[in-house]
DNA sequence: ATTATCCTGTTGTCGGACAACGTAATAGAG
DNA sequence: CTCTATTACGTTGTCCGACAACAGGATAAT
């Protein structure tokens, strides 16, 4: 046996796409390309990387799907921050490709979603009370299960905005989002839960203008336990794949 | 005033790239194009698409970036999954982008953590405990901030994989690769703190043993708040941004 | 049998071309 | 002179065709 004495790293020779997309990335991250700045021409780039156009385009789409940049105005690229509801998608999709179930997700949010509404009991101003009324109507007036279904998604997002940090946001976003796709495959039985949800969000505020950070948390798990009563009553299996 | 009757949606027609990323997409999260199988070369594609080899290959780009597919063997594209690590890394360097602050994510953990400890409290098993001493006992012993940072990060880490609840452990994982990347900038003053984080710690495991979920919640809460001293103590501004 | 060599299929890159589309400039109507 | 219609231009989206670089398999030579 000859015993490799020292083995070098694969040494990968990356493809001039690649090349284009790590340049314009470092500018748009160190910040040299300003947010909403449009991005040069394919031509320009082309000329400046001093490869053909199409190589530029291959970049640019690697940079597109990395949400980097966006079509601006006249289709011209212009540089973007990747918008946080895009990354929940993301994340949401990949855990979907890992086949987590409803369970699964219903569980995290069971665990999450409490504790953010204690957190928001200390940090709700009378604006964003006002908007979670707002969405209590909406709930109380929804006769479908998807407007329900809309309803309650925009009430965990409200809650989870309260406080004004955007990582507990983002976090609960992908996963409100996963358990919206799930309970809309079952809307048609949802409209039977539509009162007790809506009863729950209703305490559950009056906690929070009360600042009472443990009744807040103890019915928003008594509200999520109803989303998933919702899902079992539709006869759903709750290891059923999300997507 | 002409007083629009109805707003039609703007009718985007997407480019046939575009369009190439979605039939892929849907072919690879349906299950039609399998795990590890590979996909047709890019002249098959263009003549099945009926559209030129370049804009398959725009197409391929973006799949690539979504990491929906990756190089294989023969340089062949083959269909994966998106690794949850990537995932997390790239749920967090958006959030970099977006100019997030340490404290932001040391509250979202703050907020999250302790109802993930309550969680496990009530799912870990001997394996896991045992895996936890193992933690602890190498934060002991760490005599660097790089130790103690990678010791805190493999704690917490256990502990979001308690009860096996996937979602649970990527949400966490992304927070907690933030948290790390942050303290390795201040790791030279965290040996400092690698005594007050162990004994949290231990007594956190004690909790999980006697299955008390509210003193693992506390003690998490505790250590968690370690943490943060630790980055104090370091003088490292708690609005500085993380990268 | 093992190694060196050629062959073939695919990707990476290039050059050029043209239609579709938006924007900005220009001419025309009031 | 303002406002609308039309034209001209710049840029993107897509196509065509071509070729070198490479990896892997088949083949020939040792």
């Amino acid at each position: 046996m000859k015993a490799t004495p020292h083995s070098f790293a694969p040494l990968k020779r990356s493809p001039a796409y690649q090349k284009v997309y790590d340049a314009v990335e470092s500018d748009i991250l160190s910040g040299r390309l300003a947010q909403d700045s449009l991005l040069p021409t394919e031509g320009e780039l082309a000329e400046q990387f001093n490869v053909h156009r199409s190589t530029v385009r291959e970049g640019l789409r690697l940079l597109e799907q990395a949400g980097l940049i966006r079509r601006g105005p006249a289709k011209r690229m212009i540089v973007v921050r990747p918008e946080s509801e895009e990354t929940a998608t993301r994340a949401g999709r990949s855990l979907a490709l890992h086949g987590v179930t409803f369970h699964e997700v219903w569980e995290a949010i069971a665990i999450f979603q409490p504790a953010a509404a204690r957190h928001a009991a200390k940090h709700l101003d009378a604006d964003q009370l006002d908007a979670l009324d707002e969405i209590v109507a909406d709930a109380r007036r929804a006769r479908t299960g998807e407007e329900i279904v809309a309803s309650a998604s925009a009430f965990l997002q409200q809650v989870a905005a309260a406080g004004g940090n955007r990582v507990v946001l983002v976090t609960l976003q992908s996963l409100n989002q996963l358990i919206a796709s799930s309970l809309e495959q079952v809307v048609d039985e949802l409209p039977r839960a539509g009162r007790r949800i809506a009863d729950a969000q209703s305490s559950m505020i009056g906690a929070f203008r009360a600042g009472d950070e443990v009744a807040a948390a103890a019915w928003m798990q008594k509200h999520i336990d109803d989303l998933k009563r919702g899902y079992e009553v539709a006869g759903a299996p709750m290891d059923s794949q999300v997507l």
